[in-house]
DNA sequence: TAAAAATACTCCATAGGTATTTTAT
DNA sequence: ATAAAATACCTATGGAGTATTTTTA
């Protein structure tokens, strides 16, 4: 499994076709079945069924789909986000505050992610919550 | 940016060395230092800094170490649970309850989890939680 | 001088493309 | 007859290995 063959599979899912996936990729058609195919075999599952013309996902392909989504989804944050630091857009600033602080700062946060800034990393607690 | 550069990566930060780090993953010492400068480059970062016969880890490497262990501890876990839809040991069920039972539902959840057992996915909220 | 990383190269697996065949409407 | 997927085949990129050189304690 790797990231290529993930993306190929999310876009035959969210197109519902190889032929109008592989355009949006930018890849020759026969390559998307391919990675489906050797996921489908490493792992021993139907991702598609042939539908007529098209392909139809099947319940495990749905299982996929979210989970795969969720993967890239990480994947390109993190590659966006260490590219920024390569531009010298962001540095690390590692910001403490207390429990009184934590709705008013989380909102700022989110404002500053809608503003585009590369706001990266999560929330550590240092101490245990009281009780 | 794929997986096979970040599983490289992590293992390089985990074991201070190219070498005991190629060893492990039973590769030959150059892809190590091939992969992370392909990273390093693409990125337009520094992840490591020679210290004297060793690597130091930079700010960014440590940035990028927490994210891509998270990132490739959801591929494992994703690989793994398709592995196993592959030899039929899941089924996907999908359970509703209400808000009472939140608790000890998710207890029990956490509970299959230790004994090994493959629960995926997370939660869905059908309905607004009320207020 | 010994231990680790960096460099130079060769080889091969696989990702990608083109052309064609198969399938189903 | 047409539109889509599947197959066959060829090419080329890049990932892996070996051998060697550079760096530094």
């Amino acid at each position: 499994m790797n990231l290529r063959q993930l993306t190929y599979f999310r876009a035959v899912v969210e197109h519902r076709s190889l032929a109008a996936a592989a355009d949006v990729l930018n890849v020759a058609q026969p390559n998307l079945g391919i990675a489906i195919k050797q996921l489908e075999e490493k792992w021993g599952v139907t991702l598609f069924e042939r539908a007529g013309r098209g392909l139809a996902i099947t319940d495990t392909g749905r299982e996929l789909y979210e989970r795969a989504a969720e993967l890239l989804g990480g994947a390109s944050a993190l590659d966006q986000d260490m590219r920024a630091i390569g531009r010298g857009f962001t540095a690390r600033l590692r910001v403490g505050f207390t429990q009184i602080l934590v709705d008013s700062v989380a909102e700022m946060v989110a404002g500053m992610r809608e503003d585009g800034s590369a706001v990266m990393g999560g929330r550590t607690r240092h101490r245990p919550s009281p009780g």
